[in-house]
DNA sequence: TAAATTTACAACCAAATGGTTACATATACC
DNA sequence: GGTATATGTAACCATTTGGTTGTAAATTTA
């Protein structure tokens, strides 16, 4: 079975795992009592994200907090940002502002030409 | 059945179909041909990625182009960003370089506070 | 027109996915 | 110790996924 993060990601319930433990941790049934599904769907989802790395659950009593620790995101993050300039709109207005920024700044020798 | 944009790129041979037409549109057979599974699989899975909008077929005489159209990424690039501030090395870097950049440049009333 | 090429798609299949219920274990509380 | 709470997990199920083979249709090309 896949298990990356890619495929991790691909759940909408795990995107909101994710997004509800991003901000503070919570033990593993607080996060089940936000959806409507069972304890162990949830925890089913929490065991991919555990194995994906993009949550750590540490004990604490008997209760188990769930961590996110979302740095392998960043894989995401650099395959998409390849296509950045096919949805040029704000990010490639970032980047042209960021490229003319360092062109004032810095005098490059060689223009945009990759 | 689900078909969106994560659910889209959570296939490798997916990513690797976007990552092939990118850069020039292909027909269905030479698309095909870059893998080792059958033409039928390669035309369901650009079957999944034109119904999600990323992928767009034109026929042209017998045969049919396959365009990457990449701008729905932006809702994966989206959904990442908000969590940059969880892998900060590089992405974060640049951000910073720019906020520096910014506040030589413009200096805004008011610092990072959002 | 006949043959070759390119695509569409039906029918089928094994495995993965996302869910359930039921039960076991571990810890905290009285 | 006994009870309540929090978690782990086995067993099961329907659907989806990703693949296959086989066949049909459309378009060139000879």
């Amino acid at each position: 079975m896949r298990r990356d993060t890619f495929q991790a990601i691909a759940d909408p319930t795990r995107r909101e795992i994710i997004n509800m433990i991003a901000h503070k941790s919570l033990n593993i049934n607080a996060v089940a009592e936000n959806f409507d599904t069972s304890r162990t769907a949830i925890y089913k989802h929490l065991k991919i994200l555990t194995e994906c790395g993009l949550v750590q659950i540490k004990q604490q009593g008997r209760e188990r907090y769930c961590e996110a620790k979302l740095d392998k995101l960043h894989e995401v993050s650099d395959w998409v940002a390849q296509y950045k300039q096919f949805w040029n709109e704000r990010f490639d207005s970032l980047e042209n502002y960021l490229n003319e920024i360092q062109a004032k700044d810095k005098k490059p020798k060689n223009g945009k030409r990759k």
